[in-house]
DNA sequence: GTAGGGTTAG
């Protein structure tokens, strides 16, 4: 064999060291030996230059798998062999040497059996793993210590936690590394609970804690309580780690601090990091991340500026929490300086990171460049995916959310709620925000709320009969059906998430809430409400700003003052339906009541919204000048919905007071004017007579290249969308035509 | 053979 005389205990490999073609490296020889090796190789190989230094344990597992190779060459099987397989993962090489072995009539020992156990965590190689189980149990080594922790962690990783838990309960002793197998078992399927469990019910059988108790399993079991709904188990394990002297423990000390972030305690988890004496990259992250997690982003910042400082290098980890940060605060600069650092680093294509980056672009409105690092991403997982979904969501791009699923289910991924929520988001016309004159349009044109309604079904429907709806897809797609004033539709989802038991969600109810109102259904939204068994802050304010768009503005000061007596503190959107409300009835003294309300009991400072109805609610009853000193005192900058609203208003009142000419003008200076500020203007010029100013206002807008949208309105009914524009006098079908005269009279009768 | 830190929505 190489022409090698192998001593007892020393194995050989080649090494690179430079110069030589032999340079050998013996490896498990005592230093006495060192000098025979190194003399036997000079004499065999011929080369006075061969350096051999006693190695450690690394290079003797080096060695021992050149050992096996050289025998594998020379067609003897070599238990080490298997060994190195293992080892390295290469599982279908191990499992065909293991079969020759066999054959050979040799046996892989404990040590080498623990290490085959050990690739078999994977779902596909399950058969395998119970295979070698039956021969664990024939040979007897099921007590083994080696063995039996692999035997649990792998059942584990192939999701089969109950197998792991029925052999860890049928083996003789108790040992701990092989109880914190079973702990993490529990943790790598997701539950928590029954590792806490475990945990406890052992910690209290069990007489000497430390025989069964080490650092591993209190980290395993903070782990479990970061998880925890309740942060009391987690106080308590740490009083256990302080009883049981682990306090030094710098890994104890990173548990201890993510329990305690991702329980909202950030001051606690700060305390321990700054009471740590050595802290580690891990620790600067735990930290880091806690306050990403609680929007303390800026907070956040400042560490990773410290951590530098203190000379540590930020890994993807860090980079990962940092990316999340920079995209709560929307600040693109400093994500673009991260995306640069994390190219730099070597990080690009980390599935976290990179979805990181994808996320910041998408939350920046950068698309494209949120479409650029998705495509760098190695390993898209179901998260990148969702991130870029989300990201065509926000911009409204529901055909690129489209093109973005059915990529991922050729993927062969599976969609999970925040799939479904994201693509289900992007079809609603809210998401367009601006451009929701391009659905209005759509709409016009005639295609399409069928199509959207198909699409958004053909998503839907599986996930309900999968179970895979939850209360967030379910309420995104209520959205969207309140959008589109999708009545039908709207009812028979009602039926749908009574089928699902998802009617007490709080999120799924108030999209109820709001959708019957926004389809005019005000009666049955009000029974939604009534019956819901939770109302938060969001319900309340749907109820009250929908009950004003419908008209029925005394109800809804009534819900407004209930929800005040029963403690529901009212907020800035609250105010904003009141408002409203006060506007649709003309109540203007009451208006301004609330107005003042607003801030002298809630302490809430109005924004353009509540000055916008004010000055809306002002005008339209005539009191012209108040509204100019209100819109003159709100902002420095012109609002142009404001101004519109103002001089919308005006026309309404069609008092023989006018708005002055600088109000009308100020409409134009207004930043991003659009086509119905102009059309506006010139229709109040019009009616003055003013007809040079109207000329003046046609020829800028031809200039500018606009033309007027005519805004129009729509409503669902028995699956067909039926469009209204602003005085549309034809092309309703007949019964329709009947009611709206119906309607026409009892207005006119009504005055 | 067993530990701690990361990304997506509402």
């Amino acid at each position: 064999m190489w022409g090698v005389r192998v001593a007892s205990r020393a194995l050989f490999l080649p090494g690179n060291g430079a110069g030589s073609k032999f340079h050998w490296k013996p490896c498990i020889c005592s230093s006495a030996s060192k000098q025979i090796f190194r003399d036997e190789l000079v004499t065999l190989i011929g080369d006075p230059s061969i350096h051999v230094h006693a190695g450690g344990l690394g290079d003797s597992l080096a060695a021992r798998d050149m050992f096996g190779r050289m025998a594998d060459q020379h067609g003897a099987p070599c238990v080490s062999t298997l060994y190195f397989h293992a080892k390295r993962g290469e599982d279908a090489q191990a499992f065909m040497h293991l079969s020759r072995l066999r054959r050979w009539g040799l046996k892989p020992n404990e040590v080498i059996l623990s290490a085959l156990v050990g690739i078999c965590g994977r779902p596909n190689r399950i058969d395998h793993g119970m295979g070698l189980h039956c021969f664990i149990l024939k040979q007897g080594f099921q007590d083994h210590h080696f063995i039996a922790s692999s035997l649990v962690v792998m059942y584990s990783k192939c999701a089969r936690v109950d197998s792991a838990r029925r052999f860890f309960e049928e083996r003789a002793v108790y040992d701990c590394i092989s109880w914190n197998s079973m702990i993490s078992a529990y943790l790598r399927n997701g539950m928590s609970k029954e590792a806490i469990d475990l945990f406890s019910d052992a910690v209290g059988r069990v007489s000497d804690r430390l025989a069964l108790v080490n650092n591993f399993t209190l980290s395993s079991v903070l782990k479990a309580c970061a998880l925890s709904g309740s942060i009391r188990p987690g106080r308590s394990v740490h009083g256990l780690v302080v009883k049981l002297d682990f306090e030094w423990d710098v890994v104890l000390a990173g548990s201890l601090m993510t329990m305690y972030s991702k329980h909202g305690c950030l001051g606690r988890a700060r305390l321990i990091f700054e009471k740590l004496g050595e802290r580690d990259l891990v620790a600067w992250n735990a930290m880091i991340s806690g306050y990403v997690q609680f929007s303390h982003d800026e907070e956040a910042m400042k560490l990773f500026q410290r951590m530098q400082l203190e000379g540590f290098l930020p890994n993807e980890i860090t980079l990962t929490s940092v990316l999340k940060a920079s995209a709560g605060l929307e600040d693109i600069d400093l994500g673009k300086c991260l995306h640069a650092y994390v190219t730099k680093r070597g990080h690009i294509s980390d599935s976290f990171a990179g979805t990181a980056l994808v996320d910041m672009y998408s939350k920046c409105s950068e698309i494209k460049d949120a479409e650029h690092a998705f495509m760098v991403v190695r390993g898209r997982s179901l998260v990148s995916f969702n991130a870029l979904i989300s990201g065509y969501c926000l911009m409204g791009d529901h055909e690129r959310a489209m093109l973005a699923y059915i990529n991922l289910l050729k993927q062969a991924m599976r969609p999970d709620p925040l799939t479904l929520t994201g693509l289900l988001c992007s079809c609603s016309s809210k998401a367009l925000g601006e451009g929701s004159q391009a659905h209005c349009h759509a709409i016009k044109l005639g295609f399409d709320s069928d199509i959207s309604l198909g699409i958004l079904w053909s998503v839907f429907m599986p996930s309900v009969a999968s179970q895979t709806a939850d209360e967030f897809s379910t309420s995104a797609v209520i959205k969207v059906l309140a959008d589109w004033a999708a009545a039908e539709q709207g009812k028979h989802l009602h039926t749908l998430v009574i089928k699902m038991g998802l009617e007490s969600a709080v999120f799924v109810a108030t999209g109820l809430v709001d959708m019957y109102c926004k389809c005019g259904m005000v009666e049955d939204s009000f029974k939604v409400f009534v019956s819901m068994s939770l109302r938060n802050d969001v319900a309340w304010n749907v109820m009250i700003t929908g009950l004003g768009h419908n008209g029925r503005c005394t109800k809804s000061l009534e819900l407004f003052h209930e929800m005040v007596d029963i403690g529901v503190t009212p907020n800035a959107v609250t105010f904003i339906g009141v408002l409203a409300a006060c506007n649709h009835a003309g109540l203007v003294d009451e208006g301004r009541s609330y107005f003042d309300l607003m801030g002298s009991r809630f302490g809430i400072s109005p924004s353009i919204e509540h000055y916008t109805c004010m000055v809306s609610l002002l005008a339209r009853t005539g009191r012209f000048h108040e509204a100019e000193l209100l819109m003159n005192a709100c902002s420095s900058l012109p609002d142009p919905v404001m101004w519109r609203s103002f001089l919308a208003s005006c026309r309404v009142r069609r008092s023989e007071e006018r708005p002055s000419r600088a109000s009308k003008e100020r409409l134009l200076s207004a930043p991003d004017v659009c086509s119905s500020s102009y059309v506006l203007l010139s229709n109040l010029f019009a009616e003055e007579g003013l007809w040079p100013e109207v000329a003046e206002i046609r020829s800028s807008m031809r200039e500018l290249g606009m033309s007027k949208e005519p805004g129009c309105s729509w409503i669902a009914v028995r699956n067909e969308t039926h469009v209204f524009t602003a005085e549309q006098k034809s092309g309703f079908p007949d019964h329709m035509r009947a009611t709206l005269f119906l309607v026409h009279s009892e207005m006119r009768a009504g005055g």
